[in-house]
DNA sequence: CTGAATCCCTGCCGATACTG
DNA sequence: CAGTATCGGCAGGGATTCAG
């Protein structure tokens, strides 16, 4: 996936960011970082319960029992990765990791609670309902 | 992509949302719905040029001018039936369609700038830059 | 316990060509 | 002008298996 700006024309008076006029998908769209690191199936599945708390990696499993080894072990990394969470390793066996929101994870509250009030606003259509206009 | 609730963590005081806690990616959560709205290359950026104002099929490829006809089609179909745009023809030759928001999209603007603001404040990691932890 | 490696299948997106 | 039809490449993600 891939997007883009906006913020501009919502915030006429924002800094004149030209980021915010961009004309194709970049990654240096600001709109574009943040749906990249949210990026993926599953992800803010994770990002929610770490928002929860601190968590192990069976933890999560337990947590989200549908999702396998494979994509939880690269949601993390992902995540890690895009300076979301931080990886934490206790010496001795048997090993145990557990993963904690950054501060920048943390401000990932805000983001996912707008994604839920737009989300939580809007009918599904039932089908056949246009929306508003 | 698939994503899901959060919400209920951040708001301790939410009215309690059974999808709040759901264990896997279902189209019922809010955060999901709003993710499957913007779901796709270059639909944040249909959705800015609209917010800016009606276009045309027309207006919206010289805006974005990498944007394929099809892939264009594609999004403006897509929004058109998640409720975020409506389709307004013009009888007569040549067709004319015009492309605007409705009340669900305009609300879209919020979601875009918390989008925004996180990926501005956030370092894209130059390369070595774990967070904040 | 916490992953990494592999296989395969599906869905997205771009390019090109064509239509009302 | 405003699309649709078709094709092909590639990345995402699930299941399974193996390793530190």
């Amino acid at each position: 996936m891939a997007h883009q700006t906006v913020g501009h024309p919502v915030r006429p008076g924002l800094p004149d960011d030209p980021r915010a006029g961009v004309t194709e998908p970049t990654p240096a769209c600001p709109v574009e970082i943040t749906l990249a690191a949210l990026h993926g199936r599953w992800t803010t599945l994770v990002v929610r319960e770490l928002l929860r708390g601190d968590r192990t990696f069976t933890e999560l499993r337990e947590a989200l029992p549908a999702l396998s080894d494979k994509v939880l072990s690269e949601r993390l990394a992902h995540l890690v990765r895009m300076g979301v969470i931080d990886r934490h390793r206790r010496a001795g066996w048997p090993p145990r990791v557990r993963y904690t929101l950054t501060a920048h994870g943390r401000d990932l509250g805000p983001v996912l609670q707008a994604l839920w009030d737009w989300g939580a606003r809007h009918r599904p259509l039932p089908p056949g309902e246009p929306g508003g206009s």
